[in-house]
RNA sequence: GCCGAGAUAGCUCAGUGGUAGAGCGCGGCCCUGAAAAGGCCGGCGUGGGGGGUCCGAUUCCCUCUCUCGGCA
């Protein structure tokens, strides 16, 4: 028979749902380390806006991945992937196990399936396509994509500049079709063996968790923050976080500070619901069903039950 | 109390004598190097109550109620 596959747990979900808490819990009973599995927590100086562990509960449960780089840098997928990996394969030698814990959609799925390497950002096409797209309109490269790449334009909608810029970026670097490359992608099943637990609730008890959770923040400091924050440059990545540009406007004065809660509240739970699109498509996912109400180590049990 | 403005989608508001839209919200979806980003789809409605004119009223007229300004 194959050999014996390296174990690992994933806990997904929307944001605010109580992941983290839960995973702590989960991570105590089964002896394992936790992944995070997040496009913003990996940077430095973004602790409440980012609801990052605390140093507190890091001292109960190591955790990786999180503080990794200066909001300054930029960061993406391929990036994560390849180090969370690493971290991974020195959790499993130590005979730990590890539990990827987060809610970045893609960064997940690039996690476990793969992406196609080689192909990394360029900035300089990338900013001369973006003047090309401001001069001419979208619809303009869409058409030379089209020329290029049927396929790929087929896949992508005419509006959606990003992806439009994107799979003509890797054409004039590789002069191959992105729709070719994206084929090659080598997932972790081979290596691995994982198993997914996603955590759900109804819909407007989540809403209220989200909107609590953004409350929080202010309490707990999240102007002082991001106000030191904006002090230096954000990388684009870093800037795109929830609760920068909302605070930024706040600044400059164009709006209350009441009014800005609500903006971060409502961004949040947008993107709240894009998550559990995202994670709802994917069959792999063992969907635990919680309460408001449940406490971390309640969602820990369930998914422990579900675990052996 | 008087004068004026208004009452249309969950919210802010357009518009029209032939039963109504936009933005936001809300719901659904897409996603392979910015992903907490970016993009797509969906109107979810007793048009404040009552009466009148008209073939037909959300639109015109009267009246009532309420809201907001101004004057007392």
């Amino acid at each position: 028979m194959g050999k014996i596959k390296k174990r690992l747990i994933f806990l997904v979900g929307p944001t605010g749902i109580g992941k983290s808490a839960a995973a702590i819990c989960l991570a105590k009973k089964i002896n394992g380390e936790i992944i995070s599995c997040d496009s913003m927590q990996v940077y430095r100086k973004m602790d409440i806006i980012t609801s990052k562990a605390l140093a507190s509960e890091r001292k109960i449960v190591k955790h990786h991945m999180l503080d990794i780089l200066d909001p300054g840098k930029q960061y993406d997928v391929a990036s994560y992937r390849k180090e969370a990996l690493a971290v991974c394969d020195r959790i499993i030698s130590k005979g730990k196990i590890p539990l990827f814990v987060g809610g970045s959609g893609l960064y997940y799925s690039i996690l476990i399936d793969g992406l196609f390497e080689r192909v990394g950002e360029d900035r300089l096409i990338r900013s001369k396509l973006n003047k090309e797209a401001d001069k001419r309109g979208s619809s303009y490269l869409y058409k030379k994509l089209k020329t290029i790449d049927k396929q790929a334009a087929g896949k992508i909608h005419p509006n959606d500049t990003r992806r439009i810029i994107r799979a003509l970026e890797v054409y004039l670097k590789t002069g191959k079709k992105i729709s070719e490359l994206q084929m090659e992608r080598a997932g972790l099943g081979k290596e691995y063996e994982f198993k997914i637990f996603g955590l759900d609730m109804p819909r407007n008890a989540l809403y209220e968790k989200v909107n609590n959770r953004v409350e929080r923040m202010f309490d707990l400091g999240i102007i002082g923050e991001v106000r030191s924050l904006l002090r230096s440059k954000l990388s684009k990545t870093a800037r795109s976080a929830i609760g920068i540009n909302e605070l930024k406007g706040f600044f400059k004065g164009n709006y209350s500070l009441e009014d800005t809660k609500e903006l971060i509240k409502r961004n949040s739970r947008n993107y709240a619901k894009r998550q559990l699109t995202w994670f709802r498509k994917d069959q792999r996912i063992k969907w635990i069903k919680i309460n408001p109400g449940d406490s971390s180590f309640q969602i820990a049990k369930k998914i422990w039950k579900k675990l052996s």
